[in-house]
DNA sequence: GCTGGTCCTGAAAGCGCTCTCGCCTCTACG
DNA sequence: CGTAGAGGCGAGAGCGCTTTCAGGACCAGC
């Protein structure tokens, strides 16, 4: 029923072969030939089957995210964390119209180098990997070529990242002019980057503004946020501002702060990170450092699917202070 | 190098055929040579290739995940709206250790039929509808049996659904019990299932209560339910509780409550729905009432692995009332 | 006019698996 | 003891495509 490549061969007169080559825009066919084949297949409306291709090339033709997740219980946080699901969106964005699938694996800690190397080796198009230690990155790296990692992560992989940094920096600096003094920082996991940069540019500010770093461990995490916060505002309690390094992280922050009988933006004003749907259902909404996560995910999708990735490849994306009602100047 | 279905048969001293049939548990292979291929493919490691099986019977070995966006523009809400990463969640979750794929496809309005059938025709394992009309569900289904949804729909597609209704009535009633009497309602859009049935839900509480229906136009999303409170609180100022058909639209309720210089629950009690990551994002979280999408999802999965799915299966989840800070006695 | 190249094109051999036939063996029954 | 029937098993033909390799056409150069 749906025509196939042979059924284009026997119309237009030429092999199979001849077809394949002008599908796939291999050079080796003259203008003519080239131009016949092509009106049959519009004309018959042909669209080559995925599923032989890949059985006969020896890969299938999908954009495979990955995603760490700490949780060796699964997917969890996979529902749970904004952040995925903005990756995916961001694929899927870049993928529309193409037939090119979208699969998504989790790779928990416990998860054999097997596991990891059987996803590589599946690859086709390349992997987008979420989030995850440079060690996995590389691993991956190893089997399959083609790796585009939305954290920073081991130089030889490629990379597109956020302006970690200069966010955090630039959040506590506007604190600063808030008239905020007394500002502290509840940071992301020690043992992955953007937490680590972000951190970096906290204490950055910080130093530059002869202002302590008043911090508590923290983590990804809403609860982590809410446990943290009540900790600092125990040991700090003339806190007058608060950066987070994740919105869901803040968000537990916020909750914790008014909980106290505080107020924010008032008594503590508050500036998250990721601008994930978390800010937006705070209450107050959050002022936030806008990590454009959906269009870094494109991107990275893109350079797959140009097929142009080189070993090392670097592209930085810019954050965007975003204010809301969790800030305002200190009265 | 990885083995094939050859390497095992010439191994085991079969033929291709008989693997196969141990492999796909076909009867027709006596005991002991069924063991001994086992043994075999155990011992060499084997894994059956599913692009090759894919190609060989004509389909692939995938869920698809269909998700019905409103947003024209595309993928939008998937990256915003929890309910989607949850589903994705549940069906990974299900898929686990399994190696079928997941393919996500967002169907926009103006999506034409031809785009639909597509998706259906390149289904394999099966369908599980995120969302959407039951025409898009009759149409998937015409083309491809194995469709699930997760919300009402036609009667002949097989469908898991939440108790909606109950679980609205549920919210209402313990409001009451509360001690408020003056209980609006912010429902979701009429022309989705669940929205309807959870509207149905509050309009039977508050007739069994002899209570007024208080409501305004609502919707899906934060900014609806912010606008929706806006109104009803200048229409109605005496509001005591707002139940509200989505943790995502009662965040965006509570915002507007409290910017009116109302206190959240004292004032005004509100319970969501879903209990998504919108709800302990709130502040104060949100009571609200759980819907278990993972499991509903998971269980969508399975149905289509086990191959049973039946036109017009039904199955009913239970939901759950769950009592955060939102909501408090009547003082 | 012949040789040596350069291109185009087609034949055919897979990719790894499924599945239909048909053969062969084993059992049961006349 | 012969034969029909049943059931286990293997041979082989695909599934729709890619890709190698060899053949053929054509042109330039001697």
């Amino acid at each position: 029923m749906k025509p196939t490549l042979d059924d284009i061969a026997r119309a237009a007169g030429v092999s199979r072969a001849t077809v394949s080559r002008v599908v796939n825009d291999v050079p080796g066919v003259t203008g003519a030939v080239r131009q016949r084949v092509r009106d049959v297949i519009a004309e018959l409306g042909y669209v080559p089957d995925e599923t032989a291709r890949a059985l006969a090339r020896g890969r299938q033709s999908a954009v495979d995210v990955v995603a760490a997740t700490p949780d060796p219980a699964g997917v969890g946080q996979l529902g749970t964390h904004p952040y995925y699901s903005r990756v995916l969106a961001g694929v899927m964005g870049a993928l529309a119209g193409r037939d090119v699938q979208l699969r998504v694996h989790a790779v928990t800690p416990d998860a054999s180098e097997e596991t990891v190397d059987r996803i590589a080796q599946r690859a086709s198009v390349g992997i987008v990997l979420a989030d995850g230690s440079p060690a996995l990155a590389v691993r991956l790296q190893q089997q399959c070529r083609r790796v585009v990692s939305l954290v920073a992560t081991a130089r030889s992989v490629a990379a597109i990242e956020a302006e970690n940094l200069d966010g955090a920096y630039a959040a506590v600096k506007y604190l600063h002019r808030l008239g905020r003094r007394r500002i502290a920082e509840i940071p992301g996991p020690a043992d992955v980057s953007c937490g680590v940069d972000r951190r970096a540019g906290y204490l950055r500010a910080v130093a530059e503004l002869g202002l302590d770093d008043l911090s508590a461990a923290g983590g990804f995490t809403r609860e982590a946020g809410h446990r943290a916060a009540h900790e600092l505002l125990e040991r700090y309690p003339d806190l007058d501002a608060l950066f987070v390094a994740c919105d869901l992280t803040a968000a537990g922050a916020v909750q914790a702060i008014t909980e106290t009988g505080r107020s924010v933006p008032y008594d503590v004003s508050v500036i998250g990170f990721d601008d994930s749907i978390a800010a937006v259902c705070s209450n107050p909404p959050l002022s936030t450092v806008r990590m454009p996560v959906e269009d870094m995910a494109a991107a990275a999708t893109r350079l797959l699917l140009t097929d142009s990735v080189r070993a090392g490849h670097r592209e930085r994306f810019p954050v965007e202070l975003v204010l809301r009602g969790s800030t305002t100047e200190r009265g």
